[in-house]
DNA sequence: AATGAATGAGGCTTCATTCAT
DNA sequence: CATGAATGAAGCCTCATTCAT
């Protein structure tokens, strides 16, 4: 098999060199922004709200490990401390649990598009925006699979979260397609999509290098100058 | 004693020909090509090796579907119109029965890498290669599933299938990389993950078309004159 | 949280009182001696407890029968009327079942044990225990498997319960050895793999008189003032 | 197989000082007569005879290994080296395979049964044959299941191998009956049931020594002359 | 006759989901 | 509200048994 070194030190597409584990982490400022729905008149108990929390922090875990996507919901209650029932009651089904949990998540990526946006140079920013993702999926694990179900738009919710998602990176994306630095026949779906396939089921070591890698060749391969 | 070894006694046709897409389908050409063991002096029964055959088939129907690969094994049986009992006699574990579907579809990539190694422009060359995939997939939906699979490179048997279709394609990516189309940094594993993980899952409505242009504007960051 | 532990809280009356044979019984004063946890706040529910019973009361019934210890799980559980779920709540491994069924049983031949110490004739002392032991497999049929799985002493458990029924009928046998009545090379555990033994798959009609007779010839076999 | 270490020098009853290793082991000249069904007239053919030959060896051998008795009738048929199928020919339930195969070894033990009878001292005689048949089962592991098929008499045709066998017996035990040497009210079953429950489920080391032991104090008690 | 393929019942175990306390 | 017990469907796998070759 090949290629496990990860020495690290890659050409990117226009030689500017770089070192993936010197790189300045771009997401750690993003502050976790919890929407709740506002129309809820009565106040939650303060314990209940605990738990929502307990069994959020939970399922990132959980979820995030190895195949965690798979993992029983009891096994979340276990690891939330809560009982099954309380799990329940929250989060009546697999999947508002899951879109609960990639919400906020996704709330932070959308978040740090915006931050980056105000660069001057909407490439590198779409580059950064990208590095941040394969980071942030790194760390916390279960983004991927978050990110995949996201990305396959089966209910409302996710829905509306994807379309916030898109729109975020479509703002990177139409920045530099308008400077004329890249070719506009790939959209934000195009590169989420290529994002979270390659994130997701990704976990030989080194995938983070090689997934950093594939991305700034596509990258590449969107410049407009070239060609 | 008992459980026939896995190697296949059965050949696809090599007359069927089925276009998928109005696109110039390249890899109709290929020949199943298995080898039979010439020592085995028994016939295998006739309805023995029409189940395993529907087993594959049946596998790579069911393994195709969205997260096949989680699939029961019994919806298999139940799909081939088999017992479970002659799944497990066919296929004793799970993996086996994976390898089995993955190994003949490889077999043909790998056939017609080898084809295609010998056109003139060998950038266009890999281009095809990675279309016929696409192509492939599409056709026979289990194989993304399997691709997914032999990158995985769990098993002794899949890694053995990986070094094949590595090599195969390798040999494409070297002989442009030779000729000074390709920048050498982006090997045959990495175009491996890359193709499986954007036809894994993909799904919705089009999505041929989009992997398809999606593997263009990598090849197009792949090419050597830019930049 | 979860699995409670396999500490029993529920006593069988000592009230009951049932003669299964003519013959004086013993062992009816026997009373279960529990130990319940004080610690544990929550009461465990009502029908948690009357679950557990009737599983237990079920393996009792359905491993007695012949080569009952060969029994699904499933069929305990349906004799007890109850989810196959629920057994393996209570019981997550078929060890621990067999553990609390047997135990509970054996506390009740330890104490009796104790109870006949005091007695005159330690022969007859013996004797009489010997004969609460038939009876009591007579009465409740799942003994012969539970005292054999205890002297099979597979489990760490089960070792502790199998230490205490020999030091038990160790006791009974040392006095009697100590007034010069038993030859001293037959141990307890002797005593007891030939009781379990001949209990164990009797079922023909008058099993219980012809173990009865065997077992006094044993003893009669131990006695000093002979040879 | 068989006979591992037994050191095993013991007292038995009246104080005659025995080793269990040097002690003349009796059964060795015990010719196996195979009873066959004298009615059937066509002669089997000669690779059938083979075979059923073949089924008999292998079923002893894998009856005979620890909890042999649950072992699948495939494994047999492995073992045998021949087909499932030609398992069924032959012993068309499993039951018919188990009586087959206990028939000749139970054959063996009336033989013995037989010689003895002739010597000068009945109670010796008695002892030597439960001895024989202790080291029979320890040799032959899978006896004791038989064994206990025989005395369990589910089948009209164990029922009469099981009365061949207790005739045999009885036979030992009515001679010293009869010369005042042991009590009369201890019978054939009661012996066979006995030797049956003690050989049947013994596999802790030492089992053989541990039981000869029993079984030499239970023949104490039914010694006359005392008491 | 011999073979071994096919079949499905049945045992094991996990989990999603409901509901009594 | 929180809890966790109860439930059974469903997946896994083994094997006894039948039957085509």
């Amino acid at each position: 098999m090949g290629r496990s070194d990860e020495r690290c030190c890659i050409r990117t597409g226009a030689g500017r060199r770089e070192s993936y584990t010197e790189a300045p982490s771009v997401y750690q400022g993003v502050i976790a922004v919890e929407a709740r729905p506002p129309g809820r008149a009565r106040r939650p108990r303060a314990d209940a709200a605990r738990n929502r929390e307990r069994l959020l922090e939970a399922a990132k875990r959980v979820f995030g490990r190895d195949d965690g996507a798979h993992s029983s919901l009891e096994a979340v209650a276990r690891e939330a401390g809560v009982g099954i029932g309380t799990l329940y009651r929250h989060f009546p089904t697999r999947e508002s649990l899951f879109e609960a949990v990639y919400r906020r998540e996704v709330e932070q990526l959308v978040e740090l598009a915006g931050q980056l946006a105000g660069g001057p140079d909407p490439v590198a920013a779409l580059r950064r925006w990208l590095r941040a993702n394969v980071e942030f999926v790194a760390t916390k694990k279960g983004m991927a699979a978050a990110l995949a179900i996201v990305m396959q738009g089966t209910t409302d919710l996710s829905a509306y979260t994807a379309e916030r998602l898109t729109a975020a990176v479509g703002g990177l994306i139409d920045r530099a397609v308008a400077a004329g630095a890249l070719r506009g026949d790939v959209g934000p779906e195009d590169l989420l999509r290529l994002l979270v396939s390659l994130c997701y089921g990704s976990s030989a070591p080194g995938w983070q290098h090689n997934v950093l890698r594939l991305l700034d060749v596509f990258v590449d391969g969107m410049r407009r100058d070239r060609a």
